[in-house]
DNA sequence: TTATAATTTCAGTATTAAATTAAATTCTAA
DNA sequence: TTAGAATTTAATTTAATACTGAAATTATAA
């Protein structure tokens, strides 16, 4: 694997190597959610939400649209969404 | 994906991704290599190579045998094999 | 036995990351 | 225009990581 590859692969997988973010990326694979949404089902606080949805966003994982005062959020990044199945497929 | 899970793949991934580790799981593909042998291609210490083969050794994706004064690394988990594999087949 | 090579361990420092709480934004609806 | 809901931002604290250089281990070979 080329450095640059190798840089843009280790980075792509560490805004994923977190439960809550593991976690996150599981619940939005088939559906748009909110940030209250996604705080309902993983037990913490709305701003820590926030900031883990920043860091996928910044990395380009993740898109939001804004609707009223909510903030729906999905997966953009194809790979990332095949990367998730495919770890679904392996460890589960 | 049920919690456990989460926390078993999120840990796997985060021994993963860090680029001098990804590089080093890269050139173990298919051969066993030396500290040494890591080291030269690399570019960092042997100290450096040696801690993050401990980490990656504690999570169960590397082994080590020693001959002689020279410890020989390989990939241990066919798993982490197959997921390298899948990365270079997504992002090369 | 001593010198050397390969590797690991340790201690220190610097950087980065995570979580919490409070304050600030943004939007809606009364 | 103000109260409240959803979200973000900021500030802080705590914890985890990464790297370096030196010292310690382990094994070989002179």
């Amino acid at each position: 694997m080329l450095e640059e590859k190798v840089e843009e692969v280790s980075a792509l997988l560490k805004s994923i190597a977190h439960p809550l973010r593991l976690k996150i990326l599981c619940l939005l694979q088939d559906q748009e959610l909110t940030v209250g949404e996604i705080r309902e089902t993983v037990r913490t606080t709305n701003a820590n939400v926030s900031q883990h949805l920043t860091i996928m966003r910044n990395q380009g994982i993740i898109v939001s649209r804004k609707e009223a005062n909510l903030i729906y959020n999905r997966i953009a990044d194809e790979m990332a969404i095949e990367l998730v199945n495919i770890l679904e497929d392996l460890f589960c």
